[in-house]
DNA sequence: TATATGTTTCACAAAATTGTCACTATATGA
DNA sequence: TCATATAGTGACAATTTTGTGAAACATATA
């Protein structure tokens, strides 16, 4: 649900910052401290963006680049480089290979945030934004309010985070498994079937408020949120 | 505390020349120039007022408008659009993405700083005095009293701070952390437990006084103040 | 120093939420 | 149509989270 941020740094002082940081504004961070530990991390979850140092052991930036390029997952995925002062043909090696913007170090933590959001919004529309409609059914995540029409959802924790996923990623169908990386989180050992519960929690939530069942089952395969909008 | 304006305008001579005259009129003032840099900007700070182009590079004022409505820090932020004469198609469609009021362009500056007034002292209150209004519940920061309806209130500066804090950002959900950082500073070590005995005391307060309970529980994440005005 | 005022922590009760299971309902395909 | 796999759901015990009175502590004031 939060956007989830990579962070390839080997200088361990700064990576602890920026985790603090990040975490502090609302990110999911992981840390890697080198090129061939991004690469992994980018492959047991799909980061939404990745920072990463320029000179690291092992791999440097650009290499771990240019091969988060060639992974289909990974290929579109924003990549900000952070950099030493002044080396114009860095700058230009590196967005040759892929990497969308550039930082050069020493950086305020504000102008970095800034930057992030910027690129997350350009590269990822509305996954920043905090109120998400889909036809009667709108969320504001930072009020965690619900509401359907005119009427008022309580959800508990769980159903909320629940939703506020398939409503970001309307009609893709997602397994329970891959529902309990992105809902529960990658380390929580619960059973698969767990998710069908709060399904159902959630479906009778919504239509208490009336309306059709917006969400979808897909036997064998999984759920997925549909909603018939008319109107925008 | 300054209000604080932002101007997004790519004319570069009527940017500086409002900065200049709000500046001297004593608003902060940040200035950006299409309508990406805007989104970015208000990102950073949240502005107590915008004062949009209506046509701008990259993206348009009418557009801007839209993603700004759907951040919750800038939902309610007030918006004044700046036009060309006279056309009505454009007055319409404005307004119905939530700009607050429209000046044409050529305008006098002190019709525009009138009109900012006028807009500021309807959707803030409180800013350019120092009292903040929701509702039955009124404090006056400046005198340290605190109203819901005739009632005179008395608080402690603990559960002061924390009302003043609820009331400068409604509807929003600050956790436990969240608080101790914006109420009790930076770096004291509290419980965040603690946070739930001031709310307590607090709600016991505004109880006293009448009316339902402002402030809403939300299990797991923290507490909003959320006041139901009828009107707009 | 005594008193008033306000803050923090703690302990326990109350309430909400969760995960699992058992059982039922429904779909699928031979 | 029947057998089987899969999904829906009510119940419930365990767990987590919140509300709150009271004690301990801190600080200012007369």
């Amino acid at each position: 649900m939060k956007p989830y941020i990579l962070i390839a740094e080997d200088e361990d002082a700064l990576a602890t910052l920026l985790e603090y940081n990040f975490q502090k504004e609302g990110y999911e961070v992981g840390v890697a401290s080198d090129g061939d530990e991004v690469l992994v991390m980018a492959d047991e979850r799909t980061p939404d963006l990745i920072l990463m140092d320029w000179m690291m052991p092992k791999l440097s930036g650009v290499e771990a680049c240019r091969r988060l390029r060639r992974k289909s997952e990974t290929r579109n995925t924003p990549i900000i480089m952070l950099t030493a002062r002044g080396d114009e043909t860095d700058r230009i090696t590196g967005l040759d290979y892929g990497a969308d913007d550039y930082v050069i170090k020493p950086f305020s933590t504000p102008e970095l945030l800034a930057r992030v959001r910027a690129v997350l919004r350009r590269t990822q529309p509305g996954l920043l934004d905090d109120i998400i409609r889909h036809g009667d059914i709108e969320i504001d995540v930072k009020a965690f309010r619900v509401r359907r029409g005119e009427t008022e959802i309580h959800l508990g924790p769980t159903e909320f985070r629940l939703l506020d996923h398939f409503m970001r990623h309307p009609a893709r169908v997602f397994s329970r498994e891959q529902l309990l990386d992105a809902v529960w989180g990658r380390d929580v050992y619960v059973e698969a079937r767990t998710v069908d519960v709060h399904i159902g929690r959630l479906r009778k939530a919504l239509k208490k408020a009336g309306g059709g069942d917006p969400i979808r089952t897909v036997r064998s395969a999984g759920y997925a949120f549909e909603i018939k909008t008319k109107g925008a």
